[in-house]
DNA sequence: AGGGAAATCATATGCGGATTGGTTAAATTG
DNA sequence: CAATTTAACCAATCCGCATATGATTTCCCT
């Protein structure tokens, strides 16, 4: 052979080159190991080892299947609801709602346009209007959305959504008694009226208060009676 | 026909018999419109009206080729960080960082066990003897993912990992200066371990506070250059 | 022995057909 | 003629199988 002995390291250095040339095209995947080490003119063996010192230092990451990619790591391209709520309690998830609701009020009181408000407001006339408690539940998860597309920002919308998602999972079959409808004092109608009130009014902080104490006075009614373990 | 003129309120009363009976059996998909119509003896027409009806009440849920089921709504199994992050930009990134960090500081703080705080300090150690900026990048990833973790709250940690996977998606391609190495002063070491050691010391507000400095000082070098627009 | 090439394995992707809700046009019936 | 049923078609989804790819083992040649 050319360079017996060389332990594969001339396979790196040509490799090297091969990635710093692609990387400048802006290509992520590079071709298949059987293709690559043909066209580098170097054994797949030698290859892989190149590769395997490539992806311990982190330039490259590779898959089954999928091929051989430039970048720190496999970036998640999607991430599983039930894997969430799988390992998690209602408590747990009231506390993130706890901490990410007041604030995208926050932002919803800064950035809301005239439409988004006009639309809250009749999702607060058709919460007083539901006749039953599922009809309900509809709206209230419509408005709550609606607040969180206020905020104008896609990607506090995208956590809403999986947070929302992971309760509706965890909390999945705690259906209120069918056939009642809400009481027409329920604490939420006042609720939902002040936030929606404070962002009409671009009052920030008033938002995420009204959110805070509405989330709270949900929290304490999820959960009636809890001891004090924990 | 048999009744005429009744508008298919005779196929919404057997479709809700057949709905009780199916949802006593847990089962949660129904069978395929064609079936269930000749099943029921009533036309698809009917059968679409009734369903209709049914869904706008909350009662079921369906989509094109999927089928239909019984349930409030169709609860998102997967999303696809693609989704979000191609819709945003990196200012409301950080934006969501500084909302959610802070307080997962915050519950770290509270929650976190001696283990985490010795993990913590161990990636304290890797990130000063990092020699190039990707592997800093991803020890500094490996700990802010630790402060989630040490939150003992999963549903915080999935929301990070959302997060941090948008983040990754959306700044992709913005390396830094490759060969150099992060220089000795750089402020985020200090930042750093003023956050694990507010953690340390159970210092709720001390490790919030640090954590929105350290962001707030990470995007003041992202977006070096920001005119007063927006 | 030792290294490289080929075979084999396990997993992921791509594609075509089948399924299903949604829509429209034709047929039937009173 | 009007209303309703029936059929046909459309778009989105699922499913099975072939293919592609990285990982592992085996074999062969020097």
């Amino acid at each position: 052979m050319d360079d017996p002995g060389n332990g594969g390291h001339a396979a790196l250095v040509q490799l090297q080159a091969y990635l710093a040339q692609m990387d400048h095209a802006g290509e992520t995947r590079l071709p298949a190991e059987r293709e690559l080490s043909e066209s580098l003119g170097v054994s797949r063996g030698d290859l892989r080892k190149a590769l395997a010192v490539l992806e311990k230092d982190g330039r490259i990451w590779r898959h089954v299947g999928r091929g051989t990619f430039v970048g720190s790591g496999p970036v998640e391209e999607t991430i599983g609801i039930s894997e969430i709520a799988g390992r998690t309690n209602p408590a747990d998830v009231m506390r993130a709602r706890l901490i990410l609701e007041p604030e995208i009020a926050r932002e919803a009181a800064l950035h809301a346009t005239l439409s988004d408000i006009a639309a809250m407001r009749q999702s607060l006339v058709q919460t007083r209007e539901a006749v039953t408690w599922r009809q309900y539940e509809n709206v209230d998860n419509l408005l709550h959305r609606q607040i969180a597309q206020a905020s104008r920002n896609n990607v506090l919308l995208g956590l809403f959504d999986v947070l929302n998602a992971v309760r509706r999972t965890v909390v999945w079959g705690r259906l209120r008694s069918e056939g009642a409808r809400p009481p027409a004092d329920h604490h939420s109608f006042a609720d939902h009226e002040r936030i929606v009130e404070a962002i009409a009014e671009r009052d920030l902080g008033g938002a995420a208060a009204a959110m805070r104490l509405h989330l709270q006075q949900v929290e304490r009614r999820l959960i009636p009676v809890r001891e004090a373990a924990e």
